[in-house]
DNA sequence: AATGAATGAGAATTCATTCAT
DNA sequence: CATGAATGAATTCTCATTCAT
């Protein structure tokens, strides 16, 4: 019961930040939507920004440890990055909430930016990994390193865009292009 | 002289609400800012979000319609895509504060959206005739278009990453990749 | 009417605080008090603790240069302490409000502490001052000073006395005490 | 054991309230500084004040029968004087934090009024003894209530100085006053 | 046209107190 | 007996907005 309330002021937390932003959320609102009392609220959580901090520790694991075997496409690099991307699932629903808050609160709170930094940092490197093990012949490791910094940028532009709204970068395109710049033979 | 102050209101506007955010920034703290009194502000801007409004509408330059002659470098897109990028000047400081407002308040005001899909799409276009200019033979139309989106989500993840201050992309490392695999033999 | 206002603020806090303790009044029961909106006692004083600041600033004046011309008696140093007293005030109405205060909240607030340290030094040395005139011969410097320390105490925990609302000390007898010790042939 | 713990939380307590102030001193706090579960303070004091109502009943000690024998310095009442307050030691570290409480929440509540009045009478009556046996011949007994209530008021005085924290009173030089007014030949 | 005093609807946060276990 | 999760009333403080002048 005690930490089934505690989950549902983080759930509600989490649903009202992604939608309205973390200042245009008041505690109140929280607590209504999770259906606990407003001092249940202080009570886990003793300043606001706790809650933005406990979302952020608890609910964005560092990236799984994915088996990259069955993402690999031998010989077929913009396969495998897409099929990459897909097991990232950082377009998936589960995840979108919890991005839009980090990529909107990133440029106010140093916790979050940091997030960020770490998380770009072990996209790439996992890309590279990819990149690596799909391309048959020798791939230049500074090409390899540009290659996998372009399709995480575009991952990355996707995510946010999302986030905003508007019209979205084309992923298929860019892993295609990445594709043909480290195996042109391909 | 009665511009003259409209003008320090937004100016002082628009650096607070880069800095920490439309949210937290009182009025009271941009008129202070500005070094008027606190009612000029809502005579000028009846409600806080007219000095985002405005801010958006008087500020945010469509597009220069920029001459792509001396940016184009025949047989090098790599080349020209960075050089797009400078003349661009997506980087550049006086965006700077203006970007940072509309990447944050992007997924709260419908007006901030439009403009992010509007900009994506201009940039894609830019970007297609410069890869198609500086491309000698034949360039696949769609590998052109998804090209150019590719170095656009690369252009718009930097700035954004810039923003809220991470770690960059490798914007001349996804112009390598990119130029590659428009033109193999460069 | 502004300052009206204000005025009947301080007016407010100056009773209730004196009444209740600072801590134990809440500003809403000021405003309520001074018959003003609860916003406008945080226009005029941003934080709480600016109520008992201000009250000791502006109403807790230096004490006045009283003229001892009439307040000495030559001959009669008992006497002379008593009308000094009686000029000071120490025990009048008006300032037993913010004695109370003063006497209470010293010794959480630096600035009350400090003002307490000043009003002793300037007690003792207007005594002693009544004492060198009130005595005819000569008076041995150091008992006039512990003459006066003397006196000076006792006002001071008469002062303490009647805040707290025990039996007070015998002001009377304090300055017959001290007369005989001044001038034993009196 | 269970004794144990009531007797940190009161000496919590004390020690607290004697440095913040009683209002100022959450109940959290003094379970914490005791070591023992927030329940148990409201286990063993119903109410927050029944700890401060506790800590006077049972740690404010009637005045301690002292043997005045060895206080009374014949022909000396001035440093008889002074051996009494060292005696009562009102200016002892383990009274100190207590006077604190005493004279800081004393306007508040009766029981600490009435504790106050108390004390200042048996004060009053010791030191009268202390000049009666110090002063050879006859001394007026209204001069000795007299120069025993100046000397008590002097004694208090310090102390609630030594609270609040400013300068001192100068104990010895009214010890020499009195004596000089109570055996002027001294 | 310009202004700064005024207002009141919240907002975050605190904390004594209760009570189920 | 003991405890710590739970509660909600109270409190300080903020600030967009209004409006008389």
């Amino acid at each position: 019961m005690t930490d089934d309330r505690r989950t549902r002021i983080l759930d509600a937390a989490e649903g009202l930040i992604a939608e309205h932003g973390f200042d245009a959320t008041p505690t109140a609102q929280i607590a209504n939507a999770a259906g606990v009392p407003k001092g249940l609220v202080f009570y886990y959580f003793p300043r606001k920004i706790d809650l933005l901090l406990t979302l952020l520790q608890e609910r964005l694991p560092a990236l799984p440890p994915c088996d990259l075997h069955d993402v690999v496409r031998l010989g077929d690099p913009a396969r495998s990055l897409l099929r990459l991307d897909k097991r990232l699932g950082l377009g998936q629903h589960e995840s979108l909430v919890l991005r839009r808050i980090v990529f909107r609160e990133g440029s106010t709170h140093r916790e979050v930016r940091e997030y960020l930094r770490r998380l770009r940092q072990a996209l790439v490197e996992l890309t590279e990994t990819v990149l690596e093990r799909a391309v048959p012949g020798r791939l230049d490791p500074r090409l390899r390193e540009q290659a996998a910094h372009t399709f995480v940028a575009v991952m990355l532009d996707r995510a946010n865009a999302t986030r905003i709204g508007g019209s979205l970068p084309d992923l298929e395109g860019a892993a295609r292009v990445i594709g043909l710049a480290v195996q042109p033979t391909g």
